[in-house]
DNA sequence: TAGATATTTAGATAAATGTCTAACTATCTA
DNA sequence: TAGATAGTTAGACATTTATCTAAATATCTA
């Protein structure tokens, strides 16, 4: 598993909106999709390659399809941001 | 400013490579682009990129222009970050 | 000031990306 | 089981991006 993918999922406006609906909480497709003014395909684009890069995961519950945030590789993009802000010393 | 140019900038491994490299000590254009299989044009334009998103400071010095990190950007995308690895309580 | 070195800018091109519409799959319910 | 609802997949298309070569700009030095 690489942090390639999650920095190109992260380069994208829409994407991060997407995340930042999470935070609150889980949602399905369709209530994500509601918060843009885009198709729903092109949210579910996105949806999948929020998921190929682990930032979210994704759970079937009858008709819907419920997103939630996968913290793991947010941990790990901050340690890759923490050994740029901390100054080595000597 | 936004972090916009930041993320976009951080999507490229080439970029984060340099970015890498920074971390050591500042380095002229032609060092950095030394490191890579790729033409000098090509790094320029990845330099511009991440200068742009202030992820960079340039200095000319003479015939060298030195590139060095702009920690800046980082702590404020270490703070996006970490907004999502923080579980708020109700 | 002419030539050498360092670097960027300009312009072309192929590949990747984001969006759309149409069609398909999955599930629920009357 | 037929129709409705939720969501994805497929394929087309326009825009963006990364790379290249050639040319331009900036600085140094003999």
């Amino acid at each position: 598993m690489s942090l390639n993918e999650a920095f190109k999922a992260l380069s994208d406006p829409t994407r991060r909106q997407i995340l930042t609906l999470l935070k609150e909480d889980e949602l399905t497709a369709g209530e994500i999709a509601s918060h843009f003014d885009m198709q729903k395909p092109s949210v579910s684009h996105h949806l999948k390659i929020l998921k190929n890069a682990s930032l979210i995961d994704d759970e079937r519950r009858g008709q819907h399809i419920y997103y939630s945030l996968n913290t793991t590789v947010f941990h790990e993009l901050m340690s890759w941001y923490f050994t740029f802000t901390t100054k080595e010393e000597k």
